[in-house]
DNA sequence: TAGTGGTCTAGACCACGCT
DNA sequence: GCGTGGTCTAGACCACTAA
C-alpha cells in the first residue's frame, strides 16, 4: 500500500490525473472537496490545495469559489503549436477578409491561431509559402491553390505535408492530380467556419473525407 | 503605508516583479531569502512562497534549492519563432484588409509570417489574445488597442512583454499609462507597411523612438 | 445558513549546497 | 553546521455560491 519515494502531494496528483486521463472523471464532472480529499486521503488541506494547484496550471481542473473543483472541458487536448495556416492568393480583394474572419471565429474558439499567408496568385510563392509553413509547425492547413484548375508544379510539398501528418484542406478549388484530397468552394464567412471546423475534425480525428 | 484593497502575496509579488522589470534587480541577481522577506513584510513564510511560486511561474524567477531565488536569465530568449503576431479589433472591417496587406508585404521580404488575432473591440478578448501571444513565442507585436484612448486594463500583460524583449508597436491609439511607448497612425496599406518595417527596426537593434 | 474555495498564520521537519 | 528552499500540519478567518 505504501506510495514510496513521492511527496504526499504528487501522489494524490497523479491519482487525479489518473481518474481524469481514463476518463473515469469526465470534463465538467466535480471532484470531491478539499476536504473530503484531506479526510480521505489523511493529508492536510493545504498538501491537497498544492496537489490540486499544479492540475490547475496543467489545465486538468477548474477551480470555482463557492461552488468546487471541476474537470476541465477541453482536457486530455495534446498541445501542438496551436496554429493553423491559412494561404489565400489575395488578402484584401473579393470575399477573402470575410473568410479569414469566419476561419478565426472557429479557430478561436478553440484555441487555435492564423498564420496567414498569400500567394498573390503565383505558384512560385506558393511554394515559398508551403516550405515556410512546413519549417515552422502548424497544425493544419487551410490553402487555396493558385491558378488552379491546372498542374501541380510542387507536388512533394504536399507530400511532405502528409508525411508530417499535417490536415490541410483545400478551398476554391483544387489541383487536377489531387482529386481525392479535401476540397470545398465557399463564398462568405460562414464557409470560413465550416471549413475550419471541418480541419479541426481532421486534426482530431484523422478522418479523410471528400466533399 | 496600506497596500488595501489587495492581497498580502499579490503585494509583495508587484512589488518583486516591479523590481525586476525595472531593472533594480538584474537576472542572475539573488533575492532575499524566504526568512528575510517574511520578516520584511512581516507576513509567514508561506506567504511569501505564494508570492515566489506565481514569479517563479510566470518566469520571472528561478529558485535552486539549497542556494537560493534568482531573477532569471532567460532575458535571452531563444531562437525566433518567425512570427509577428498582429491583433486588431476587427478583421473585416474600414481598412483592415489592406492595412494587414501592408503588414504582410514587408514581414514576407523579410521572412516573417503573421499570425493575425482579432479583439472585436473588446478588452477582455484583448486579455485573451495578449495571453495566447506570450505562450507561442511570436518575435513582435503590432496591436489596436481596444477601447483606446481609456485605461489600460491589463498592464501586467505588456509588463510580460518588456520582460521577455518582445518588440511591440501601437496602431490607431494607445493607452493613456504608456503614451512612452511607440505608436503610430495610419490609414492604407503604405502605412501598415512602414510600420512593420519599424518594428523589424526594434527586433534588430532595440532602439525605442517615440513618433 | 452550510459548504466551498481563497488567504494567512505559526509552527515543524527534511533535503540540499556550501564552507 | 548553517542557511536555503521544499514539504507538511493544524488550525483560523474570509468571500463566494447555492439551497
Amino acid at each position: 500500500m505504501s506510495d514510496s519515494g513521492k511527496t504526499k502531494y504528487y501522489v494524490l496528483m497523479e491519482e487525479l490525473k489518473k481518474e481524469i486521463i481514463s476518463g473515469e472523471k469526465k470534463p465538467g464532472d466535480r471532484l470531491p472537496s478539499e476536504n473530503q480529499l484531506s479526510e480521505v486521503y489523511h493529508i492536510s488541506r493545504h498538501t491537497v490545495r498544492k496537489a490540486l494547484s499544479i492540475l490547475e496550471q496543467e489545465g486538468y481542473i477548474e477551480a470555482e469559489h463557492g461552488r468546487g473543483t471541476f474537470v476541465s472541458r477541453k482536457a486530455g487536448r495534446k498541445k501542438g503549436s496551436g496554429n493553423i495556416a491559412v494561404i489565400t492568393t489575395y488578402l484584401s480583394d473579393y470575399i477573402f477578409p470575410r473568410l479569414i474572419q469566419g476561419i478565426d471565429q472557429v479557430l478561436t474558439e478553440n484555441g487555435y491561431s492564423i498564420i496567414i499567408k498569400n500567394t498573390g496568385n503565383s505558384r512560385i510563392k506558393e511554394s515559398r509559402c508551403l516550405e515556410e509553413i512546413l519549417e515552422k509547425d502548424v497544425d493544419g492547413l487551410i490553402i487555396e491553390p493558385s491558378k488552379s484548375e491546372i498542374l501541380c508544379g510542387h507536388r512533394g510539398l504536399y507530400d511532405k505535408l502528409d508525411f508530417y501528418k499535417i490536415p490541410y484542406v483545400f478551398i476554391q478549388g483544387y489541383y487536377a492530380q489531387m482529386k481525392s484530397k479535401p476540397h470545398i468552394r465557399l463564398d462568405d464567412c460562414m464557409g470560413g467556419y465550416l471549413v475550419t471546423k471541418y480541419l479541426l475534425d481532421l486534426g482530431h480525428e484523422h478522418i479523410l473525407g471528400i466533399f
